[in-house]
DNA sequence: GGGCGTCGTTGCGCTAGATCAAAGAAGGCA
DNA sequence: TGCCTTCTTTGATCTAGCGCAACGACGCCC
């Protein structure tokens, strides 16, 4: 049940199943408490984790107290992997947001898994660079496009991950603030707010207290792709 | 003198001579003139490179036309490692700004060389990983930050990585833009041509035609950093 | 079920910075 | 030397989105 995890995990996905029942048995089981750190940005990188329940926010705090996220994290997701960089440290927080369950590796078995199975190392620059690349398209976003269409965009991700089919559209099923998608997009509580009111006005979403629900995906991905809005 | 500049290089500094001479002798040399390319968006990665003379832009255009530029880059930079990964495709285009030479290897003698020597599968690891943190930083910046302090971190970056002292300062070897700052920090020419204007009316700085001179970096620290002005 | 804390909405004013327009410099080349 | 291209500066205007403030709504806990 530890190896179904894997699988499904970006990282240990398509492996032999050798290889999956090593990484399994190695891994210990951390549980942490919504709102708790599984680490914070600067401690030493000692834990490469892949959570199995809950969910998590990737987020730095910028010297004035501002809060980015980089990510919010869900089940099979890999975070961590600088753990097999010696001398490494944490570059963001990774704050459970739900009580969460993770499989996690220290520095010594990582390092015994990464010498055992070479694989795992070409998996780890995979992982590390379809991230870079992630990044840097959000840069260019941020650089570039207006916050209407850095929201759409957000929110088609969000849905695409975690997004659970109901009556009459798919909701984010992730306890989500007006304020946690004006990090995740870079503007302010205000104006996500606005944005999502005029959209529901238009029948794109339904949305309430910390949840939204995406009613016409091709209104919206006309707004993120700047398509004639039919 | 091939291993001399790998020495340079972050990504083969500090290894084994054997480790030096191997990747040196499986280099090839490529010259590329001013203005083109060594790989556009898109193409698959074939090939790795460390930069031995000249200076070329990473960069990013939007579907709109709009350039970002993702770094600038000059001799001893390493770039392209994704060609370690089987079918991956550059994100971005890579130009010389100037005629450069590269030292390249393909997707092949990569292989070969990440074979026999190991080590060079962590140090790859470790330098996507090193400038995924950059990026990250970048990205909160350009979240979080107003136009002046993020222009006046890209001098100081531009300035510690290609500065040449001069009389009275040091100034950016490099041809230099207005628009190749606005599209490093995300803004506009006017913009970065009205602030620099004021900073050398305050006398921080001096600049010419595509060319800056950092006169008083400790003001413009100051500005970066939001330290009370002296 | 009532009170309270948290989250969301919306009107208003404001400003950082984009955009437009037009007029200089600086260099390259014939 | 003079023309032409490219880069830069600066004024004027405009606007997306920020920040504040006040109010409203939801949900939780006693």
């Amino acid at each position: 049940m530890r190896t179904d995890l894997l699988c499904r995990c970006h990282y240990f996905a398509g492996l032999a199943e050798e290889t999956l029942t090593a990484a399994a048995s190695a891994a210990q089981l951390r549980h942490v408490s919504g709102g708790e750190f599984f680490f914070r940005q600067g401690d030493p990188a000692s834990h490469f984790y892949v959570l199995a329940e809950g969910h998590a926010r990737l987020s730095q705090i910028t010297p004035e107290g501002r809060q980015v996220i980089m990510g919010l994290i869900g089940p099979a997701h890999a975070i961590g992997i600088i753990a097999a960089i010696p001398g490494a440290l944490y570059p963001l927080d990774l704050q459970a947001t739900q009580d969460s369950q993770a499989l996690t590796w220290n520095q010594r078995t990582l390092h015994m898994l990464l010498e055992s199975h070479p694989v795992l190392g070409l998996r780890a620059l995979r992982m590390v660079s379809s991230r870079f690349v992630e990044l840097q398209d959000r840069y260019r976003e941020l650089a570039t496009e207006r916050v209407e269409r850095r929201l759409a965009r957000a929110i088609l991700r969000l849905v695409a991950q975690v997004g659970r089919p109901e009556a009459g559209g798919v909701t984010i099923a992730l306890p989500l603030a007006r304020q946690d998608l004006a990090e995740l997009t870079g503007t302010t509580l205000y104006t996500v707010s606005r944005t999502l009111s005029a959209w529901e006005d238009a029948g794109i979403i339904r949305s309430g207290r910390e949840r939204v629900t995406l009613c016409d995906p091709a209104r919206l991905t006309a707004i993120a792709e700047d398509l004639p809005t039919a």
